[in-house]
DNA sequence: TTGTATGCGTTATCAC
DNA sequence: GTGATAACGCATACAA
């Protein structure tokens, strides 16, 4: 095992001080061409590496970040941070994942663990469970950069990057409705999330744009999963409450219930038309590829990381809260789209 | 912003010294009860965190292990992750994600800079580009546990935790000969990982089991992705070569191949059954749902977590080398089930 | 231009 | 049982 080399070490070697190796290495103006070059070379020779711990240590960076996430294994925060990783690589980062299954205790441990590790900044996409505010209050106190991003919580001095899901539920029932439309049932989320809420709301606002009735009772709430779709579905059928098209705030739930509606014996887009929100990988490879609203997760990602460096470059910058909301995009396809004259928009 | 407190503000509270806080945080037995008790009220009041750098910096173990993966969003590599970070979160480590891109320069990169964040483990899927075995053995000399996962590299005192990619592709062949196909193309990645060339190697000895001819026509190279698939099937139309089913080696691919066959008119499964090798989630949602060959990922992860815990928390087995190989799980799905009487598996 | 001394926050090794 | 001090590896204010 070979041992690990320090500034010292080389200084030695060069019978010189470890602050000009440090120096030399730093490139501080202040030192002599000849000092630095030999001291380049030796440290490379010696395969010297530096020891970001100590730096950090020193200087109170550490040069990671903390991205909070419920489970990494969703195409949606993968990309995400994906998106985050591929921007602050260059300028020397490291992402540090954490993952909360939603559990409040588990949000507060990894916010605790990230400060612990010193990390210079935090991201995450808050569960709606009741994360006590003195855990994010601990973070801004401590003055290191927090960012929600898709769940966000309204704190002040907090910045965010979300896409307009009010747009995104708008624009999806707005679809709809030109399609023939009228009885469009919304399967919702949890509505204790903004997301889920503000889906219901572009809904809604769309619904009576066009001159159509809210109903009530044509709101389902599911959790995303494939069965919870089929089974929102069997309960409409069960309830014989009349509808035409279904926008799901999930793909799977929307995946769900279209298998459910096939094997009942219905056509899609034909008899009811559906469509999905994440535009998740799969929606496009289907036979019958699913329409979706796309939340643009890779961009969200690098948002995030842009919004970061704003913050940690300019130091001036710190108490800026910014909050970035990206425009999500319609993906029309084969379940929504019954006349194919006016079809946007494939794959 | 809250000043970061540490063991000496807590000490000149108390009038005492930082050492005795840290023992008495530590839980050092020879500590009086009532200076613990003190201690640790006081430090809960101040509300106390120990900063895991200078921590690291002195023990020099940081807590942290760096993940080595060429792209974060897909769906394989983000679950082996979370195996890895569901299995190691109760141990206090915490995970560093890079991202290669299959680029040597990013992989060799990448190991550095984990070297130098002082990671206490470094877990990659290595790419076949020639990383130089310099790198690897840096990691080696100083002493970083290094597991590779699914890709791997034979290297002399490196774990690693893999799928038998041949008994993978062995019963892939196999189940295609048991729906009576006779003319088996396999769609093949990159030969020059083991991977892959693994799977093709299943893939002989199968027929040849079986008392079917290997022809080297009929097998093709593809990238993964749907396009290669689709290609690789335009090409072999294009050929005559007769065939009667495609074992491919990446689910993009046989999605492909699937895509462009029902184009020309082909059924899927009577004309050509196809089966895929991953499992990616879409596999099961699609329409006509796609088999392929499971490589558990999750397991993989906590695997490769539990190899690492067992180096860690056994000093003496520092040296140990450990080759996990776990067993695929064919997933039989109707994209290669001709007789239904037969079909094992359902999803 | 280079050297000296100090601190970042902990823990460990001595003493007492 | 507790205190004093050194050390982890680095960067920097201050001297020279």
């Amino acid at each position: 095992m070979s041992k690990k080399i320090t500034i010292y070490d080389i200084a030695k070697e060069l019978n010189i001080t470890a602050a000009t190796v440090s120096r030399a290495l730093n490139n501080n103006p202040k030192i002599s061409d000849k000092t630095r070059k030999l001291v380049v070379e030796t440290a490379e020779r010696m395969n010297y590496k530096q020891n970001k711990l100590a730096l950090a240590l020193k200087s109170g960076k550490s040069n990671n970040v903390g991205v909070i996430v419920p489970k990494i294994n969703r195409n949606f925060f993968s990309t995400v941070i994906k998106g985050i990783e591929d921007e602050l690589y260059p300028y020397g980062y490291h992402v540090i994942i954490c993952q909360t299954y939603d559990l409040k205790e588990r949000e507060a441990d990894n916010i605790n663990t990230l400060l612990n590790a010193q990390v210079d900044g935090i991201f995450m996409s808050i569960s709606n469970s009741m994360l006590e505010d003195s855990v994010i209050q601990r973070v801004i106190d401590k003055n290191v950069p927090l960012i929600f991003f898709d769940r966000k919580r309204d704190v002040p001095g907090v910045s965010s990057v979300t896409i307009d899901d009010f747009k995104g539920g708008y624009q999806a029932t707005e679809h709809l409705i030109e399609q023939g439309c009228r009885n469009i049932v919304q399967l919702s989320g949890d509505r204790s999330l903004e997301i889920y809420q503000d889906r219901l709301e572009g809904y809604k606002k769309a619904l009576k744009d066009h001159g159509l009735k809210f109903k009530e009772d044509l709101v389902l709430n599911c959790v995303s999963s494939i069965e919870s779709g089929e089974s929102a579905v069997k309960e409409l059928l069960k309830s014989n409450i009349p509808f035409d098209a279904i926008f799901s705030s999930s793909d799977f739930v929307a995946v769900g219930a279209i298998r459910e509606l096939k094997k009942m014996g219905y056509k899609i887009p034909e008899d009811v038309s559906v469509i999905g929100f994440s535009n998740e990988p799969f929606t496009k490879f289907m036979e019958l590829s699913v329409s979706s609203v796309d939340q643009a997760p890779l961009e969200m990602g690098k948002n995030v990381a842009r919004v970061f460096l704003e913050q940690v470059l300019d130091a001036n910058n710190l108490k800026i809260e910014k909050k970035v909301v990206l425009t999500p995009e319609l993906m029309i396809r084969m379940s929504s789209t019954k006349n194919k004259m006016i079809k946007k928009k494939a794959i």
